[in-house]
DNA sequence: GATAAAAATTAAAGTAGTTTAATAAATTAC
DNA sequence: GTAATTTATTAAACTACTTTAATTTTTATC
């Protein structure tokens, strides 16, 4: 746990700003109830099993949520670089184990907030339940998109889709990430690319 | 739109009252926000290209949301039964073309609240921004549950995990439904059953 | 209660995506 | 800056799931 710098301070009220205005008081209350952590690449920030204790807001760098399944294969079912929260919503509610793990692909710093401490917030400054119902509302919508897509798109049809719709994150992860969320594997995904150049 | 039955109002605080505490103007300010509908089998209550403009609690049926592909196959991205909100969120919350179609699966009873209406209850009674908060939560983590299982599972296991989930559900979708959800072909769904029931 | 319509079953041929394995290219680490 | 490790490519054999089509069973309709 580190300092809050006064840049992840302008960060997160650039957030939370474009949801709900906030005064000076209720700013200050805010940002006493944060800390800062950092995180180098390839380090955890939860594994299953473990009680995901914070929702974690993202200052800087790439973090991915994801499982492993009986074969040992990655299955990622979301990433998170700047602006947005992340964590493991269940086992942080429920205090209970987790079911995901969270680890960062770059060298990432985040700004966390307890469970106790989001009580606490919601109680002494109910605008925030207004807050975290927006982030939740576009959150269930673009996961409602990805269950629609994976229903109805071949692997094809999303991948362009992917890079269409996150060209910024398609740069700054590896084939092996990408296919790990589309849902196919690293040759297939290979073989897709190598069709698609030669249109 | 019909009355509003003592049973429906019964059955909506039933759902609000596990999550928050209501005194009477309050109740009584909510329901009359409220209109009530009844849909035959069959009916929509929303086509993908029209706008959303409710919000809708199920009191009694069962209704789907779906979208159909290019080659005209149907997908389901979600069912609701008794004590389910259902809606194109994106389209109610934006007032803009809907993405999904929703249609009854049975004879079904719901309750109504307008866009205008909702936003004057978050403003005059804001703890229902907690409410919706909370509901949209336990719909993010199942959805999320959603992405992991299409990702790492095989169609016989998601199928398996789907009737021990939803028993209920189960006995009163048909299996061209259940295919639809399940991003299978009701013949393969045929040829697992018949796999599973000879083990 | 007969007829029509929709849903479920079965089988056989076809295909999108996987697996395995070998090689090449890129990245990481000392 | 070189060795070690990870990632990407390619090809060939394989499999989970689809497609088509014919038949049976169930459900809806008047």
């Amino acid at each position: 746990m580190t300092h809050l710098t006064k840049m992840s301070i302008d960060l997160i009220f650039q957030n939370i700003s474009r949801h709900i205005q906030l005064d000076k008081t209720e700013a200050d209350f805010f940002i006493s109830l944060l800390q800062s952590k950092k995180l180098k690449r390839k380090e955890f920030l939860l594994k299953q099993g473990d009680t995901c204790r914070t929702e974690n807001f993202i200052v800087k760098g790439c973090l991915r949520t994801y499982t492993i399944d009986d074969n040992g294969f990655e299955h990622i079912v979301m990433f998170g670089i700047e602006y947005w929260w992340v964590g493991d919503l269940f086992s942080f509610l429920t205090q209970s184990p987790a079911t995901y793990f969270i680890d960062a692909l770059e060298d990432t710093e985040i700004l966390q907030i307890s469970k106790a401490n989001l009580d606490k917030l919601f109680e002494i400054v109910p605008k925030f339940e207004r807050f975290f119902r927006l982030i939740l509302q576009n959150a269930f919508i673009a996961q409602q998109q990805r269950i629609n897509q994976n229903l109805s798109y071949t692997a094809e049809q999303r991948y362009l889709d992917f890079i269409t719709k996150h060209p910024d994150l398609e740069q700054r992860l590896s084939q092996k990430q990408v296919s790990a969320y589309l849902g196919i594997t690293p040759v297939f995904l290979s073989m897709l690319r190598k069709k698609l150049s030669q249109k």
